[in-house]
DNA sequence: AGTGCTTATTGTATAATGAACAATAATTAA
DNA sequence: TTAATTATTGTTCATTATACAATAAGCACT
């Protein structure tokens, strides 16, 4: 595993991972055991890990989410870093740490990403096996995380919010690649927190060229079928 | 000087420091003399330092722009880290590095602030005798600076301008405590990359609670003064 | 005092965009 | 056939953004 001459100790990279179920903007956890004073404790942590000595910011946080889940090609978007000498005191995350890199740790300063990912790929757990899931934002206020992941995740909702609402692209990294208009505004309405009206929403979204009415409807419903759209270019 | 215990030389910040000349916005830029095979070269660099070993991200940031021009509550805000493990290869940054911090220096991920000073403010130079002076962003295009500076700049200004776009009282951390609205104009399309109307411009400022009228006039111009305004909560 | 130069200040008409609001169509299940 | 459920579609009104130019104020010069 690592050796001091392959990781860089000090700076580690953290991926805050949305997906959206339908109904609710979800992010994706890993399950953490660590025993201490002969006590088994569980708690959740953000896929993260620390540097490689020559690797890039960039490129350490697509490999976290390769092993993680197997995916490539996500939209991935570093949003800030978290320094404060006190996110690596506390004696459990201390440990676990020293137990899964083997290495003397002191401070780590971590660069935080958001990465966007569509519920319905499949995620392949291969890395470690590691448990991950995907956990409700409200779920997650109630949680005790590792170091200070609870407010990194706070601030990768705020910048996905945000980003979301300039940039309506990005909307469609968290559909599936066949929605409904009824599915596109349900996120956009959950990513912006408002209730839009429907009939105008189906106006804005006639005048996004890159939203396109494919020939199908959607299957299994019991009432009558939306029409299929695609996201183009 | 620095010392090993004091200083986490894996960690630096730097500020990309903005001002507004009343026509074009500059940075703050700070003079590097490095004599390398006895002959003296001198370039610029952005105002930055490795961090403290118990200190956080944001007060090292503050600690560098007080150090620097003797100014607090300035306007600051991270917007990314830069990390690659090329950005500390050059020879000259190197020798520079371990020349003022006296530490052996590896690779170094910076984290990068924005701020926003008033360019009318007078800038206590008192630190280390370096020289600090405003530059054309354009003048700076064209300059070689130290590490990666040229594309922190780059990103922070855009960083800048898009802040600059969906919060408006940031603009006036960048004007004089009076100012005309011609000025607030100016700074506006320069930010913005456009060129408003004059009325309409008016009309929109108008709308801003924020900007109350003094009942003064500016003084030393060789025409009609212009009103005077301020920048209220 | 008067003229010319320079910049400041102000309004209106039109176009584009956003917001409110409900009736009908399609499909399934009973 | 009926009931239940969700999909689909237009019009009106309010708000906001855009285009456009004539007059006022102050200074410098003669």
């Amino acid at each position: 595993m690592p050796t001091e001459n392959i990781y860089n100790p000090h700076v580690s990279v953290d991926c805050v991972v949305f997906g959206f179920d339908g109904e609710k903007l979800k992010v994706l956890l890993i399950e953490r055991s660590i025993t201490e004073l002969n006590e088994l404790y569980n708690d959740k942590k953000l896929p993260g890990s620390i540097i490689l000595n020559d690797e890039d910011l960039d490129t350490a946080a697509s490999r976290v989410l390769t092993e993680l889940t197997g995916l490539k090609n996500i939209y991935l978007s570093q949003f800030r870093s978290f320094g404060g000498p006190d996110r690596t005191k506390n004696p459990r995350d201390i440990l676990w740490l020293e137990n899964t890199t083997q290495l003397k740790i002191g401070r780590i300063v971590t660069v935080a990403y958001v990465a966007l990912i569509k519920i319905d790929r499949k995620i392949q757990v291969k890395y470690d096996n590691t448990q991950t899931n995907w956990y409700d934002l409200n779920e997650v206020a109630a949680m005790n995380l590792a170091f200070d992941h609870a407010e990194i995740i706070n601030k990768g909702l705020a910048y996905v919010r945000h980003n979301l609402d300039i940039e309506p692209h990005l909307l469609f990294e968290l559909l599936p690649r066949k929605f409904t208009i009824s599915q596109l505004r349900s996120l956009y309405d959950t990513v912006h927190q408002t209730n839009s009206d429907v009939r105008n929403f189906q106006k804005k979204v006639a005048q996004w060229p890159y939203v396109v009415a494919l020939d199908e409807v959607e299957e299994g419903v019991p009432h009558r079928a939306a029409r299929l759209y695609k996201y183009k270019k």
